[in-house]
Order: structure tokens, then C-alpha cells, then sequence
DNA sequence: CTGAAAGCGCTAACAT
DNA sequence: ATGTTAGCGCTTTCAG
């Protein structure tokens, strides 16, 4: 492989010419410029970026932190990041954290050495000193998702209680008169947020009881139990809304299990709109989140910060919306009202 | 952040003896090896990943192209793939290639700048010739799944000829007298690969006609069209075997659609064994592919590749295994006899 | 507008 | 066993 060396030779000029020309900054004559090119050409010369990295600091390199990529929720933010970062000509370093915010700790650490012009995580360990570090180093972070809020640093997420109450609502408009919620992780808030957003609404309501309310941990097997426990405690239910479409379809599962129809007898909403939700039978009603969307924005925001150094710490919550399918359907409505 | 001058001369001792240290080669006085350890710990020093890479040709990072994140089929690689190289200290990157050869082409040249240790890619386009420049390049690869038989490089795959057997002959034995089949794509070596398969045990039974395979792309929509296209043609088929579990979705989709009960009327087996099989109702028969077995041996190889400078031109084909679900039941059997 | 030269932080001969 | 030193390939002052 040529280096800027053979090129410089070649050229009959320095590198520093040739480096100016290769980065466009700094004046070069437009002849000197295109013997330069020409030389380029002619060696098939590509500048190393490890070279480029030690010197300049600069790697061309972001990385994305995410609990697990097996969960069907962040394949759509890993591939929307990889879009940009590559349509940005950067390059992403993918790690899988479970959720531990040892692992965590310790990618970011690795990141560090490695000089990552950037850092993008779901995390919910990730705290206001972490971001402190990290900000000393000079390596910015966004947060995605999952997160506190920390006021030091930009986060993505979306409108999780709102969503929570559209969802309610719509239950609600289906006819439902009895609605429970499985809820996901509290140390999530996420999950945290579609609780209240739940609380929100059902609280006014003369059926409503906190036993309504019980735990499904984000999961599939989670939802099938929630659903089991609940319909042991509060027979009548006649609507759920779950968390996430994972244990939304957990419930639906369980449902079918015990032969209770859906959605004439029970109705079910989730949460996220994960491709998932379309193939269930029936067809899962839901509150997708622009799923693709928040990972290209945050590999947005946190490009405009390495490009220009100066961080926007404000946290985003993108719109989300109703999907109404099978799974909320009622006799004599055929468009939705919500 | 400390370098490692700051360490040898707290140390008192010179930067070569530091760097044996932190490598661990040569001999060091345990002594002198003890006080290195003391400035290093002092100084929460950590080496510099990137001047490494520079002084010594090795990143500690590989490189993993995929068609698509968002195919259910590739996270459980993405995953594995991760795992394996995060427990041997290697950092992973990532991308999509959407099964563009230019978009394939040009990832690798971007890797090679950047002196990865390594690259795992699932691609059809790739050829001796690449394979032939990466080696001059001493860039170690291994083809997953889908890649051509190229002597001279590594390649994972399963048994996907003998899977396609497994799943017509489980078909056959469930009572199916006429069996369909959704190929995918035939530039893919694995959809070839089972069409193959499904002729091989058709082939002979009187029933057969080639107008029994029709294309299906691979996905949901797809296998959706494909099943509609086939009972057009072919009325009484009782028996669809689908090139993957997306299509075989399709196809359960479609005959919903069609009102014609699975698996009494018609029966349905996929491949793939992606966890999306499980939620569909009625649940998919599917040949399992053993996938994070897959992605955890492709990068095993390759490391071991890495860090023995010797490869095993070898192409391997992992067992799959059928599992026998709702979609090809049949009355009065309990237990598979596959 | 262009070149010389000093690093970036580490590894790896080569000495001692 | 340990130190010296020359790079790895590029960026970036600082002169000219």
C-alpha cells in the first residue's frame, strides 16, 4: 500500500502538500494540487486511517451501545445509525451490553483507547459523572432510549407517556370498561413513563384498581404470565394494554391458550411498533415509535457535536402514533377515531 | 491521559521495559515488573489502541457486513459474532451492505484503512479475486452463509440441501401428497441450495410438476403472493415447503387471507428456525439453522486465523434440525418420527 | 503557496 | 534484564 510518502515523492512536492490537498484545507496551487491528484491516482493511494487517527485525533469512527440486539426493538436504531454514520463516510463499532452497566462501563473504556470521535447508548445505568468523564475526554455521548434524563447530555426518546395514554384512550373508545397494564422494568423509564401515562387515565375510573397494574418484564414469556395472573385476579377484564408489543404478545399468546377470544372477548394494545406486532393473528394494534427515526437522529445530533464541538444537551421526545389493528377491533368501526 | 513515557519515567524505567510489561513478552525482573504495574495502576494509565495499531499492524478489531440488521435472520449472528470476539478483547464493526456488491466493495476498502484484524461477511458477490487482494492485504476473511465455494477462504454455512430434504420428507410423512415449494432468490447460494434439495425428493413422485416452485424473494410479501400464485395454478396442493421462515409467514398470511385452515387443509413448513416462527398462529415447523452456532464459529475461525497467521480453506455445513410445530400437525401423532 | 520537521503513543529490533 | 532508537503514516505548526 502506498503512503503519502510515495505520493509526496511522486508529485515531486512535500506531504504537507499532499496532506493539504487530501483534507482541502490550507491553499495549494491548482496545478501543484492536480500533479497531486494525478499522483494519487496513479498509486491507488488510500490515507490510513490509524495513521490519521494518531495524529489527528480524529478515527472516523462512532460506536453504538445497545442492550441486545436480539430484541427486535433495536435492530431499526442499529441500522438507522449505520445509515447515517456511513452516509456521514463513518464507520460504527457495535457492542451488546445486556443491560449491565458493568459491561457498559467497560465498552466505553475500550471506546476511549480507541480514540471513537463518538458515543451512542441505551443505557439506563449511565450516569450524570460517567458523562462528566466522558466529556473531559473530549468523547461526546448521546443517550437513546433508555437514559435518565441528564441535563449535561443530549437523549432521544419518545413520547412514552403520552403514547401510554393513547393507548388507554383508545381502549377506552373500543369500549373497553376494565383495562389493566402489564408493565415492563421500573428501572426503566420507559417503562416507568407507560405506567404513569396508564395512572394517567385509569385513575379517575370507578373500576380502577392498582392490582390491574402488574409486571411483565418486557418479554414475551412475561407478558403469557402477566396475563394469567391477572385474568386470576380480575376475571372480567376486558382489555389490556401492555407495555411493549413484545409482552403484548405474550398476552396474546396466553390468551389463545386459555381460548379466550381476542378481540372480542379481551382487546390488546402494545407498545413500539416493532415489525413483530403485524405478523401476530391477530394483527396487534399498537403505538409505534419511530423507531428508525430516533437512531438517525441521534447519530445526527451526535455528528453535528463531533463535527462542530458544541452539544445541544436537550432531551427529544419524538411523536408517537396509534396503529389500530385486529387485535382492538370492534364491530361497527371502521376507521379510527383517536 | 497518561502515555506510556509518563509511566516509564515515573517507573524509573525506560518505555521498551513498560511495553514489555503490558504485553507480556520478553523477560522482565519481576522486581522492575512489579513497579511498572505500581506507576501504571498510579497513573490509571491504559494504552493507546490506536498507536498501537500504527506501531504494531494489529486494532483488536473486526469487522462484521451483513445484508440487513433489520432481517430477523441476522441479529442472532450480529450477536454471536459480538459475543466471541468481546470475550477475546476484540471490538466489532459494523455494517449493511443490502447485498450491494459496490456497497460491499466499499466497506472493505474502508476496513482495510483502518487495519482491521479482520473481516466476517455474509455476501454472494464476493470473489476469489477479493478474497485474493485481502490475502495479498493480509486481511483474514470468512464467508457466513451466504458466499459462493471459494477454495481459498473459509465459509460457514448449514445443511441447507439436506434440510430442504428433512423438510419435504417431514411434510410427506404428515400425509402431504402434493407439496409446493417459495424458493428464494437464486443468486443465493442457500436458496439454491434448498430448491435442490426439495427436487431431490419430489423428483420421483408422480405427483410433481415443476409449475410446484415458484419464486417468493425471500420475505413476508413474498411468500404472501407466492401461495396465492400456487393455489391459482395448483388448486390442491396440501403441502408448502418455503425457502425461509419470512416466506413461509407469508405464505400462513396468505392462506388466512384465503380462509383455508393450516395445517388441516394445507400444511406449512419454513426454514430458518428465526424466533418469529414462534409467535405466528398456527406456530411454524421449520428446519432450525443452528445460527449463533454459526456466527460464534465464523468468528472463532477467524481469530483463530488472526492469531495464527494460518488459515483453514475449509467450507463447513452445519446440522440443522427440524422442529415440528402447529403448522404441519396432524391427527394422532404426538411425536415426530423425522 | 509550499516545505521542513516535530510529534501523536506505541512496538520492535538492536545494543548493552 | 533493560535501554536506545528508529520507525508506523499522517497532521500541523512554523518558516520561508
Amino acid at each position: 500500500m502506498a503512503t503519502i510518502r510515495d505520493v509526496a515523492r511522486l508529485a515531486g512536492v512535500s506531504v504537507a502538500t499532499v496532506s493539504r490537498v487530501i483534507n482541502k484545507i490550507g491553499n495549494v496551487n491548482s496545478e501543484t494540487a492536480h500533479q497531486v491528484l494525478k499522483a494519487i491516482e496513479q498509486l491507488q493511494y488510500e490515507p490510513n486511517s490509524v495513521a490519521r487517527g494518531l495524529a489527528g485525533k480524529k478515527t472516523g469512527t462512532i460506536a453504538l451501545i445497545l442492550p441486545d440486539i436480539l430484541n427486535p426493538f433495536f435492530p431499526a436504531l442499529a441500522r438507522a445509525v449505520e445509515d447515517v454514520a456511513h452516509q456521514e463516510g463513518l464507520t460504527v463499532i457495535f457492542g451488546n451490553s445486556d443491560g449491565l452497566g458493568l459491561k457498559e462501563r467497560s465498552y466505553i473504556k475500550t471506546l476511549k483507547k480507541k480514540y471513537v470521535d463518538g458515543i451512542i447508548i441505551a443505557s439506563n445505568t449511565v450516569n450524570p459523572e460517567d458523562i462528566e468523564h466522558l466529556r473531559k475526554d473530549q468523547v461526546p455521548i448521546v443517550l437513546l432510549d433508555r437514559g435518565l434524563d441528564i441535563p449535561t447530555c443530549p437523549i432521544i426518546r419518545s413520547q412514552n407517556r403520552e403514547g401510554a395514554k393513547l393507548a388507554v384512550k383508545h381502549l377506552l373508545s373500543r369500549g373497553c370498561r376494565k383495562i389493566a397494564h402489564i408493565y415492563g422494568p421500573q428501572e426503566m423509564i420507559t417503562a416507568r413513563e407507560r405506567l404513569l401515562g396508564y395512572e394517567d387515565v385509569v385513575e379517575g375510573l370507578d373500576w380502577y384498581s392498582p392490582s390491574l397494574a402488574v409486571p411483565g418484564n418486557f418479554d414475551i414469556e412475561g407478558g403469557r404470565k402477566a396475563i394469567k395472573l391477572l385474568l386470576e385476579r380480575q376475571p372480567d377484564i376486558d382489555g389490556v394494554f401492555a407495555g411493549n408489543d413484545l409482552m403484548a404478545i405474550g398476552a396474546l399468546k396466553g390468551l389463545h391458550d386459555l381460548g379466550i377470544p381476542v378481540p372480542e372477548r379481551i382487546k390488546v394494545c402494545g407498545f413500539d411498533g416493532i415489525s413483530l406486532a403485524e405478523i401476530t393473528e391477530p394483527e396487534l394494534t399498537t403505538i409505534a415509535q419511530p423507531i428508525y427515526e430516533m437512531g438517525a437522529l441521534a447519530a445526527k445530533i451526535l455528528i453535528r457535536e463531533i463535527n462542530t464541538g458544541i452539544s445541544e444537551n436537550t432531551i427529544m421526545k419524538l411523536d408517537v402514533t396509534l396503529i389500530p389493528r385486529k387485535s382492538t377491533w370492534k364491530e361497527g368501526i371502521d376507521v379510527d377515531e383517536a
